[in-house]
DNA sequence: GGCGAAATTAGACAGAGTCCAATTCTTATC
DNA sequence: GATAAGAATTGGACTCTGTCTAATTTCGCC
């Protein structure tokens, strides 16, 4: 389950309201750009990239500059309300669903999908370098068509 | 062991013939260029991004364009001279070990460190997407440093 | 409603990587 | 060793993602 569920039967001003607690709740000022870009990342529950955000928040007609968006999912991100994904060397995808997961990619479609992390266990992992601490574990499984 | 050793009792000349062998052995034609960017990457052993190679081959006077840097690091990939590490939004590294192996990853030095595969076991993986094979698994550890 | 702080903005900018048509190099053949 | 055909390389313009900045707008609070 996630921060935000999204059923049909919604009002719009709820869910927005409904959002802006979220905000709040992580400790982000809620404005009209950082809920509809809450909204775009949250309704949709898939990964998007940074100008796919940017174009899904100003689809009616443009209302958050791209300055806006990048500094929102930068804020996102420290306040962990999503996550970032980083398996394509041209951008960045952001992840609303920010329980323990990982990641197939295919590198064909760019097509990314979860994994659920409940079923994976990792065995073996050294110890972490000297006075370093864990900030994340990204497994990765990259796919293709198969011949 | 890897794919080139580099003793430091090697003449020069026989480490590029030795280079060109192994170039040949993955189905790429040796150049000048790819020969140097071969050793730039082999005669570290580290994980070089394309303007590090960029860099390291023109050490001592320009030879090698941009383009062919990236031409090469392409074509190597592909050939399976190297391996790419998707870890930092704004560059890719080149990695010159392509055995199977993982890596921690500093997020505020950008350090990367090799863990060794052998070691490591992952349980409990789904079955790949409908119609799909696995073109490669990358496990990666973020770490910075502890409070 | 008014005020100070915080957020947003347009657009210039930076850096990684791509593209292209012209040139140069490799290599196979003689 | 010379030649020709194909492969590789080149500079430089270009694209794209993301950053920065100074000016403006909006927010939260009294």
């Amino acid at each position: 389950m996630n921060a935000v569920s999204t059923s049909a039967s919604v009002r719009p001003e709820d869910e927005r309201a409904s959002l802006s607690e979220v905000l709040r709740a992580h400790g982000v000022g809620p404005t009209h750009q950082r809920i509809e870009i809450a909204r775009a990342l949250f309704s949709r529950m898939t990964h998007l990239s940074a100008d796919q955000v940017l174009a899904a928040v100003n689809q009616r007609h443009a209302e958050t500059s791209k300055a806006t968006v990048y500094n929102t999912l930068k804020l996102f991100v420290e306040k962990g309300l999503v996550r970032e994904v980083i398996v394509d060397p041209t951008k960045v995808f952001y992840d609303p669903n920010t329980s323990p997961h990982h990641h197939f990619y295919d590198v064909e479609t760019g097509e990314i999908t979860d994994i659920d992390g409940d079923r994976i266990s990792i065995l073996g992992l050294p110890a972490l370098p000297e006075g370093k601490m864990a900030a994340g574990v990204d497994l990765i499984i990259r796919v293709r068509s198969s011949a």
